[in-house]
DNA sequence: TAGGCAAAGTTGTAGGACGACTTACGTCAT
DNA sequence: ATGACGTAAGTCGTCCTACAACTTTGCCTA
């Protein structure tokens, strides 16, 4: 029986040294011992109508087990009720349940073990926040419990040079929205994100309201949703990146280079992220 | 219809500076037309008893399909047959046949859609040496057809280090064993490893080839196969990592730092991989 | 010619059934 | 009392059949 700590947050700064705060304390009950999900018996079923309708049904099931596990109603190591209850609480068929708890497993949430039963990775709530997530910097920011900001820097329109041009898809010299910001958790500068926004499909007023919310959010207003980014990850040490009175000394980062697709497969973003070596944990889970 | 041209390889080193050659050529045909997977009728089903034998069938499935996929018998954005012909292909039944697909979507290497079919997703063949598929450095670049050695600097008995007891779940001054290796591709050195391994449970004969050959495969020997790895990123500027001739000027490289574990949880290994950035391309599929 | 409708094909969900595997427990011989 | 063994219950893995939901195609009609 393992008892290993979970030693690291998956988010940090310099003012959170002492990890006390973060040890997630577990419910003092048998290792194995099958939690009950719900207190109530058969009535999960309205729970999938409010918000989370996209997608198919096993998708919605899926994402509500997985907040409930986030939350910590099951805690890790913990086995979740079988499949054939959960289905009856849901109001769905097992198949259904099969295929929302086969993608949990594949994001490495749980652990199916065959005659066994279903169980809460012991890391599982640790990696919420992993790359592979595809999020917002703020809303993972968010997320971790700190106040995210963002400060921009420049906001402007120029034609795309060739590698953004080759990225997005783009006809040489098409218009791009050059846009360069920090961000912030806590009034701490985490990253300096360098985002490149065809503005082919955008209007001015749209342009304007990119720079200071929530790119994705002004995405989403014209249908465009993301579903995919294809990212490189690198190691950089410049003293060209960074600006303003918190500019790191090091000048260290590591940097995400992604181009953002919707559903269709079509790129409409791409932004350089480099984040400040120390202060934004990076944590992936790798699976077989 | 995008027509967006691959841009990177997987892995890349100095020597070829051109991507001339690892432009993968598309089969012409039309985007979407469906292309017949196999030539012999159901002669399939042979084909999961060879060496792929091990986990459940879907997994079996799953594998299969995606190492066809992999070696490019279905091309990027063309379609999968319809899963019925998939199941009678194999032998098995289609919800066999859709497990193993889920599995497949969720690790963004299809695109599934209601109503239409299964296609390969466009960058989906550029990602198969993802961080978040777990496998050891020499297996990727073995497979990305480079041929890869390792060349042992130091290798000896010592007792772990706090923080390697609190990773790998030990007694306080435990025996591990410390390993620092360089990994070359093709005769030139692309990252220096450096493993930790508890000797607890390994004999002096076991200690000798772990030295010497892949780690994994001597793990293998004695019933340990890895499931699941928790790994950390980071920027690292440093001259202390590297060594020989082929040491790197800049000193700068990308950390893997991750904690290996068994299907049972169990972790077993803790190495820190430094990647001579520039030389080794991560690339990391986003999904939401 | 443009629009709409129907049909065919494909994935998503349902329900029931049985096999394979794991675990717990009781029995029996030592 | 103790250990080995067998049994039974619980759970996941797979199969079968059927139908609903959705997409695409193409024909038909106005």
């Amino acid at each position: 029986m393992s008892t290993r700590t979970p030693t690291s947050g998956v988010f940090d700064t310099k003012t959170r040294s002492a990890t006390g705060p973060r040890v997630r304390n577990r419910v003092e009950v048998g290792d194995d011992a099958p939690v009950s999900i719900s207190d109530r018996s058969t009535a999960n079923r309205s729970a999938l109508n409010a918000p989370s309708k996209s997608g198919s049904l096993s998708r919605q099931v899926a994402r509500h087990l997985r907040s409930r596990i986030m939350q910590g109603e099951v805690s890790p190591g913990a086995r979740l009720p079988s499949e054939t209850e959960i289905a009856v609480d849901y109001g769905v068929s097992r198949v259904t349940v099969r295929t929302a708890i086969t993608l949990l497993e594949s994001q490495g949430l749980v652990d199916v073990r065959h005659g066994s039963g279903t169980f809460v990775s012991d890391f599982g709530t640790e990696i919420k926040a992993g790359i592979q997530e595809l999020r917002s910097i703020t809303e993972t920011i968010r997320e971790m419990g700190f106040t995210p900001s963002m400060e921009r820097h420049k906001g402007e329109t120029r034609a795309a040079s060739e590698q953004e041009s080759k990225r997005l898809d783009l006809m040489p010299g098409e218009q791009v929205l050059d846009l360069q910001r920090a961000v912030y958790a806590d009034g701490e500068v985490v990253a300096y994100s360098f985002d490149v926004i065809p503005t082919k499909t955008l209007d001015a007023q749209m342009l304007e309201r990119m720079g200071h919310g929530s790119v994705f959010e002004v995405f989403e207003t014209i249908g465009i949703t993301p579903a995919r980014a294809m990212a490189e990850l690198h190691a950089v040490s410049s003293q060209e990146i960074a600006w303003g009175p918190q500019k790191p000394e090091q000048g260290l980062f590591l940097l995400l280079d992604q181009v953002h697709f919707d559903k269709d497969g079509k790129p409409f973003m791409y932004s350089k992220s480099y984040f400040v070596e120390g202060r934004f944990q990076f944590v992936i889970l790798r699976t077989r």
